[in-house]
DNA sequence: TATCAGATTGAGAATCAATCTCAAAATAGA
DNA sequence: TCTATTTTGAGATTGATTCTCAATCTGATA
């Protein structure tokens, strides 16, 4: 397939291996295979979930090599509630989109959004240099709509914590 | 001294104690304090800041009265980068903040704006209920205004991490 | 005020993510 | 090929948060 999120995807992987060269780092294949799996994903993973999926590369190894990413702002971390912490790639093209997230399952979804782009985009305070932003929209998703009956437990609904760029 | 500031910190906790009061919950020393202290402070505090400065406080009580005022919609959690969780009561009039957080030391300020809030308001994604938002921008505090030299470590600037609202 | 069911507490253990250590292995360039 | 550098990963460590559960406290009622 060729939908423009996976010209995306290798135009960021291109991205991403050029800068890593440039840094003079090596090429070896455990940190290569958390970029490539970085660059699959349309949405935020988290660390220990690429450490799961990953076989065959260390622990240590999936932190250090998402930290040489954020130095070189090629990843960024994003909230993804309930104290998470998961990274996403960062386009080059400056393209990127923002989260919704169900306070009840913790489902994530992402949107995009022009108007509030630009209203961020004039915010700008004396002796603070702005680099990057996140927003985080909370609330509940369909399935978890309120009110919820006065239950003691929170039996949340099954199912992946997060869910790609559904683009609403 | 009765700034606006104190005022909304007085209403909070009225409103804070009617709520608990509601719930059925006790009225104990403990918990108490960890309230009186969240209602001191302007901007997000850490759990095991409260912890470390509430002496006859165990910390399983900072963290159960943290959630309890989370699930009563009194507090809410804020990220403060770097991976630091950080708590802060929610005024029941609407009124809030953001925050500006310095990549470099840390250093979180508050600020408000018209524009973006009405811009947030105007999102609306079908499907799911946005109950609250929060939007941090990242960025570089005078102090530490790039191009950082070459240096191998990060000597991080002193001081508090969190800086209450100085309203830019 | 006495009583008691239910709410609350806190010391310490347990959990879980993230970081650190350092000897061994891999890489890039000469 | 050779070697200086970079990179790796198993396991230990750290640090924050959650859990456990017997002892204590509270509020409501008699
Ligand atoms: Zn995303
Ligand atoms: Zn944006
Ligand atoms: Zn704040
Ligand atoms: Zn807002």
């Amino acid at each position: 397939m060729s939908t423009p999120a996976r010209k995306e995807a290798a135009d960021w992987l291109t991205h991403a291996e050029l800068k890593i060269h440039d840094a003079g780092l090596h090429r070896s294949t455990p940190r290569q295979k958390v970029i490539d799996l970085l660059a699959d994903q349309d949405c935020a993973i988290t660390a220990l979930e690429m450490d799961q999926r990953l076989s065959g590369v260390g622990r240590a190894t999936v932190y250090r090599a998402i930290e040489q990413l954020e130095d070189l702002g090629l990843v960024q971390k994003v909230d993804l509630g309930k104290g998470a912490q998961g990274f996403e790639k960062i386009d080059p093209s400056g393209h990127h989109h923002h989260h919704l997230v169900c306070e009840h399952c913790g489902r994530v979804q992402s949107f995009e959004d022009e108007r509030l782009e630009k209203a961020i985009h004039r915010i700008h305070r004396r002796g603070f240099t702005v680099e990057s932003h996140e927003i985080t929209l909370r609330g509940r998703c369909s399935d978890c709509a309120r009110p919820e009956p006065m239950s003691v437990s929170r039996p949340a609904p099954t199912g992946s914590r997060i869910n790609a760029g559904a683009r609403l």
